[in-house]
DNA sequence: CGGATTTGACCGGCGC
DNA sequence: GCGCCGGTCAAATCCG
């Protein structure tokens, strides 16, 4: 399946099927994605021809509206890619999902990560990033128990980490617009790196999600961003002008602990609005979303992260 | 004035 | 045990 990994690409010109909401040039379509801003290729592939992301949420689209997804998805998260071949550059972006024991230790070279910071390092060529194992989950996120927290995760041994997603958009912008409100509450310059790492949280009352941003610093024009945790409340609708991506149409629902929904799943479901909404209020920066490939990683996948070879 | 950001301090985990 | 590092806190500051 290494060679299918390609058909997990999927270039999306212009969807112009709605007006002003889908003005811009990215959409995806499945754990794969290559978001391209030239309209020059235009790549269907078998199971993704019949993907429309103006008639389909993501969330539907990984939900199961469309036939032949959870082939997909397997094949999506348990991806051998090749990608090397076909995006060598690119960056790949990692899902990583928490508490899930039977990863399917990706098999192969290019994507594989046992952590964001191992999605991160991708990124960074940097290796000793197989720290990620202090990851550790929060269930909920008490503004009062913060500390406290904290220390009962520990005293309570290690729990199992939030799920995590990375993915790396090329941008000009470090915080890229998805439709959430997110507070900074902290930066951390990062080892091996001259970009520093940003630390937000989702500004909505007991919503746990997180996420880091940082550059990567093989690649400037690159972000590396990481959510962690899924946000139980929908994208809020009153975000005003330059706050809201006219495309939130696509925003996610909030993910419910359905035992029935596959973890990957809701990770996908995490993903941010602009991945799959075809609208981009960073019009005078133009981020462009290179590609988006996801895989189910968990702790037993080493954090052997290939550098693009070339 | 309220909310967001900045930034140094602090804490816990991990490797040596 | 010690030092490094990632992650978080919280006071100070900024900004609309």
């Amino acid at each position: 399946m290494s060679e299918d990994f390609t058909q997990f690409y999927y270039h999306q010109p212009l969807i112009h099927h709605d007006d002003d909401h889908r003005r811009n040039n990215y959409s995806a379509a499945a754990a794969s994605i290559t978001f391209s801003a030239d309209h020059s290729s235009v790549v269907h592939h078998d199971n993704l021809q019949s993907f429309d992301p103006s008639y389909l949420s993501f969330t539907e689209f990984l939900h199961g509206s469309c036939t032949g997804h959870d082939s997909f998805l397997d094949a999506a998260f348990g991806l051998s890619p090749s990608i090397s071949s076909a995006v060598k550059e690119e960056r790949t972006p990692v899902v990583e999902a928490a508490g899930g024991g039977e990863t399917p230790a990706t098999p192969n070279s290019s994507i594989s990560s046992s952590s964001t910071e191992a999605a991160a390092a991708a990124a960074a060529g940097d290796e000793d990033s197989n720290k990620g194992k202090k990851e550790v989950a929060k269930e909920t996120e008490d503004d009062s128990s913060k500390k406290l927290d904290v220390k009962a995760k520990k005293k309570g041994g290690k729990k199992a980490r939030e799920a995590r997603f990375a993915f790396m958009t090329k941008s000009e912008v470090d915080h890229l617009e998805d439709g959430y409100r997110w507070r900074k509450y902290g930066q951390k310059a990062v080892k091996n790196s001259p970009y520093p790492r940003s630390y937000y949280r989702c500004t909505t009352q007991k919503c746990p999600v997180k996420k880091r941003v940082e550059r990567s610093f093989q690649d400037p024009s690159t972000v590396i961003t990481t959510y962690e945790g899924q946000h139980n409340h929908h994208v809020p609708v009153t975000l005003r002008g330059n706050m809201a991506p006219a495309g939130v149409v696509f925003a996610p629902p909030p993910l419910l602990e359905g035992p029935s929904i596959p973890a990957h799943q809701q990770l996908l479901a995490q993903m941010p609005q602009y991945l799959y909404s075809t609208s981009n209020v960073y019009d005078k920066d133009h981020p462009q979303f290179l590609q988006y490939q996801l895989s189910e990683l968990q702790d037993v996948i080493p954090p052997v992260f290939p550098k693009h070879e070339t």
